[in-house]
DNA sequence: TAGGCCATCTGGTCCT
DNA sequence: AGGACCAGATGGCCTA
């Protein structure tokens, strides 16, 4: 599939980054962590009475580390790219800055509740050939006012709820066309409502 | 200026 | 043995 989260592609050519020298400074360059526990006067001390083999040692060991964080580079934008897609995929208005990390994975989260909690609804709507529930999920009980703003379902059906209170919005988020776009207003503070 | 977010490096651990 | 994954550390950038 054309899923975003191909697992392990080592093929990701994502970034032309593969800067060799680049990553063999990184640390002085990105301002990254200076090896603290190992100054050069320590190594040349070391290398004494050491024959060539150490430091041949140290060079590849180095290079493996060179090799590693070249991997872990990549590995972390593959992640990120994950991230983007997600967010691409979530609703969003245009002004919204982007969606933070965690934001994104606690919206998603949220998100896709909220769609199943949909189609639990019309289902049971369509089997029952009544009148329309409600397309939004109930306040929860606890919410009365600003603080208790949560749109769980209180564990009331079978669907697990999200339990997370949302510190703004008064409405979940859901799809376009089922809800007006003021249900979406916020969803950012409401993606942060988790824990 | 403090705090949040992020990218990167790094060493350890697990898996193939 | 080598790669993937993870968590901690560190420093840069941005915003309130």
């Amino acid at each position: 599939m054309d899923s975003v989260f191909s697992d392990t592609d080592t093929s990701c050519d994502l970034f032309p980054h593969t800067d060799d020298e680049d990553s063999v400074r990184g640390s002085s360059m990105r301002g990254a962590s200076p090896p603290p526990d190992q100054p050069q006067q320590q190594q040349k001390k070391r290398r004494r009475g050491r024959g060539r083999s150490d430091a041949s040692a140290q060079v590849v060991k180095k290079s493996r580390r060179l090799k590693a964080n070249d991997r872990e580079r990549n590995r972390m934008h593959n992640l990120n790219d994950a991230l983007d897609a997600l967010r691409g995929v979530l609703p969003a208005f245009p002004d919204e800055t982007k969606l933070t990390k965690i934001e994104t994975l606690r919206f998603a989260h949220n998100y896709i509740w909220a769609l199943s909690e949909t189609i639990r609804i019309a289902d049971l709507q369509a089997g029952r050939g009544g009148e329309p529930p409600p397309l939004r999920p109930a306040p929860s009980p606890a919410s009365d006012g600003s603080a208790g703003r949560c749109w769980s379902s209180g564990g009331s059906s079978s669907s697990s709820s999200p339990a997370y209170c949302a510190s703004s919005p008064g409405s979940p988020a859901a799809p376009d066309d089922l809800l007006p776009r003021d249900a979406l207003f916020g969803f950012r503070s409401f993606a942060m409502g988790i824990y």
